[in-house]
DNA sequence: GGCCGGGCTGTAACCGGTTACAGAAACCGG
DNA sequence: CCGGTTTCTGTAACCGGTTACAGCCCGGCC
C-alpha cells in the first residue's frame, strides 16, 4: 500500500539495487537513468523507510537519552546540551522521560533497542544490572549523574556535578562573611544530589568551627512549596539562622515567599543562595545568588562520550566531575 | 556477532517462531519450553531489536516532534505536554530541533519516516508542498502554530495560540486603567505569532480610541537584550510610553532590567506586562503581569490529535485555537 | 577477430524480527 | 481402534531497505 523503493523501481522501469544507487548517491549510474529514477522517485513522494535502512547498516544516526523528567529548566538544559552536540554531529535525538519507577526505565530501554547507535542514561537508581540486562550488549551508554553506584571498570563512561564541592564553596562564603547560625534547605531524602550538597554544607560548617545543628537542616524536598514551609519552620526557631542555603534555586526561590510573608529583607535580615542558577535566579527579587553549573555542557560532553564510543568500541570510558562554582548577586549580602 | 532471535533459538534448541512466541506472549507454548527460552534470552542477555520489530508490525510506539528549538522555557513546556500524553499512552517520542534553515527541517523529516507513527510538527516556516515532499503519504501529522498557511482541507489537524485575542485584552486592561501612551515590544520580525499579538494590541489601541504610534512600537527580537535595547530606545522619547507590552516575557524580563537603570518604579512610573507567562515571571521583582498560554495543554492535545487520527484514518482533521488569557500580578499595575 | 577491461544494471541474499500455514503429537469420545 | 480436535512447534515468506556478485554491452588494443 505505502510506496516502497520496490514500487520506485517498478514505476521507473529499473531494479531496486539502481533506486538505491541512485538515491544514496553509491555506484555508478547513467544519467538518464539517474534523471528518471528521481523523477518517479519525487512524483511518488517517495521517502526511505528509516527502520528498513537501519536494519541492513546497522546505523541508525540518532542517540538515545533517558532522563527522569523532561520539564524543569534543569533538564531542558541538559537537553539543549545534547541536542547541539547531536546536531553538530548529524545525529538525531530519542528522548524519554520516566516518572520514578524502575519499571518505566526499563520499559524505556527496551523500545530503544535497536533504534539507536548509543545512549545517555541519567536514572540515579538504576542499578547496574537492571542496566545490563535490558541493553544489548556493546551499545555505547554514557552515565549522568550517577556516580558511586558505577566504576570506571563497569565499562561505562560517567557525569556527574561536584555537588559537594559547590555547596562547600558556597558556605565558606557565608562563613567568611561573619554568619554563625547557617541553616541548610534540604533536598529530597535519598537523592544523590541532596545528600552530595548536605555533605558539602556540613565540611564548610565544620571547617568554620561551626557545629552542624539538625534544627538548622529541615527538608524542602526540591520543591519551591517545600522551601517556603522549610523556611517557615526556620523562622519560628528560638533563634533563627542569619544566612539560608538552599540545596536548589527552587527552594530558595520558594524561601523567599516565606521571607517577604514575615516582612523580613534578604540579604539584611536574612541572606540567601540556592544551587542549579537556573535562568529565574537572575530575575527573583532580590537576585539569588547560586551555585552554578554547566548543564548544558555536561549534556554535550556526554553526548559526544556516546558518540566517541560508537565509533571506537575500544574506547576507554571515562568519569568526569563537573565543577560547580557560586554565582554571587545580591541575596547573599556577600557579592562584590 | 550480536546476539538475535535466531542465537537465542538455536541456543534454546527451539525455533524462531517459538521464541518470537514466548517474548511476545503471542500463541500457545509449553510451559517448559517457555522457562527454558526465557532462561536463555536472560542469559544472553537478549533485547529485541526494536527497528526489526516495527519493520514488520508496521508500528513503532513512537511519535516525532519537530520543534525550532529544544531549549527556552517555551518549547521545555511543550515537550513536557506532549510526554506526559505519549506516556500516557504507551508511545515514546524521537524529537529533534533545526535552527532556522529549511534543509533542517527537511532532513529532521526524512529521518523519522519509518521511525515513527505520526509527527507533532511545529515549523512556522515550512510550507505545505515542503512538508508533503518529505513525507511519506498516509502519515498522520499535527501542526502548532501554523494557522493561516494550512487550511483543514489540506488534511492535517492544527494548533495554535490565540494571539491576537491575548494580546488585545491585555492592552485593553491598560486602556482601561487609563493609560493613553501604551507602547509594545515587537517580537521577531516575520514571525507569526509576533504579528499576531502586534494586531491584538493594534486593535485594543483603536478601540479605546488612541492611534497606534510607530515610535511606540520597537522591535526586541523576542530576546531578552533585545527588550532591553528596545525599553531604552523608549525612554529615550520626548513623550516616553507609561505603559508597555511586551510580546513576550524574556523582553518583558529584559524591559525590566533598563527601566530598573534608569531608576524608574514598575509599575508606579511605568507598568509592564508580558506575554506566555513563563515561570520566572512570577519570580521577577515585581512580579510580572502576563498573559498565559496553556502550552503544555496543546502539546498534549497535539499528541492525541495524532494518535486518534494514527487509530482512525480517516479521522477528521480539526482546527484549534487555544485562549490566551492576561494573568495580573504586581507589575501592570491593574492587578486587583 | 579475439580478448580484456570498464561502466552500468539486475538478481538475490541478507539484516532481525513476525506470522500464516502446515505438520506432529497427544488426547478425546464413540 | 480410529477420526477429529486441540495443543504445540517448525518452516518459510515477508517487511523495506543495502550490497556482493554476476552479467551484459561496448570500446580499445594487439
Amino acid at each position: 500500500m505505502s510506496v516502497t523503493i520496490r514500487t520506485v523501481a517498478r514505476e521507473a522501469g529499473v531494479s531496486v539495487a539502481t533506486v538505491s544507487r541512485v538515491l544514496n548517491g553509491s555506484g555508478p549510474v547513467g544519467a538518464e537513468t539517474r534523471a528518471q529514477v528521481q523523477a518517479v522517485a519525487r512524483a511518488l513522494r517517495y521517502v526511505p523507510n528509516g527502520a528498513a535502512r537501519s536494519l541492513t547498516t546497522a546505523r541508525t544516526h540518532t542517540i538515545g537519552v533517558l532522563l527522569p523528567d523532561l520539564h524543569g529548566e534543569f533538564f531542558s538544559e541538559v537537553i539543549r546540551g545534547v541536542d547541539a552536540a547531536a546536531r553538530g554531529a548529524g545525529y538525531h535525538l530519542l528522548v524519554s522521560g520516566f516518572h520514578d519507577s524502575v519499571a518505566d526505565v526499563v520499559a524505556a530501554l527496551r523500545a530503544m533497542s535497536g533504534r539507536v547507535d548509543g545512549l545517555v542514561v541519567m536514572a540515579p537508581d538504576l542499578s547496574r544490572p537492571q542496566l545490563e540486562a535490558n541493553l544489548p550488549a556493546g551499545l555505547p551508554v554514557v552515565l549522568l549523574n550517577a556516580p558511586g553506584r558505577f566504576d570506571p571498570a563497569d565499562g561505562y563512561s560517567a557525569f556527574a556535578v561536584d555537588n559537594e564541592g559547590g555547596a562547600c564553596a558556597m558556605v565558606r562564603l557565608f562563613a567568611a562573611a561573619g554568619h554563625t547560625r547557617i541553616a541548610i534547605l534540604r533536598g529530597a531524602d535519598g537523592n544523590h544530589d541532596a545528600a552530595g550538597r548536605l555533605r558539602g554544607y556540613r565540611i564548610a560548617l565544620i571547617e568554620a568551627g561551626l557545629d552542624p545543628d539538625p534544627a538548622l537542616e529541615p527538608a524542602g524536598h526540591f520543591t519551591e512549596d517545600g522551601g517556603t514551609a522549610a523556611m517557615r519552620a526556620l523562622l519560628a526557631l528560638d533563634a533563627p539562622p542569619t544566612a539560608v542555603f538552599a540545596a536548589n534555586d527552587a527552594m530558595a526561590l520558594g524561601a523567599l515567599v516565606a521571607l517577604r510573608e514575615a516582612g523580613l529583607r534578604v540579604p539584611d535580615h536574612v541572606a540567601l543562595a540556592g544551587f542549579d542558577d537556573v535562568p529565574a535566579a537572575r530575575h527573583a527579587n532580590p537576585p539569588l545568588s547560586s551555585v552554578h553549573v554547566a548543564i548544558a555542557d555536561m549534556g554535550g560532553q556526554a553526548l559526544r562520550a556516546v558518540l566517541d564510543a560508537a565509533a571506537a568500541p575500544s574506547h576507554q570510558p571515562s568519569h568526569t566531575v563537573l565543577t560547580a562554582t557560586p554565582v554571587l548577586r545580591a541575596s547573599c549580602g556577600c557579592a562584590p
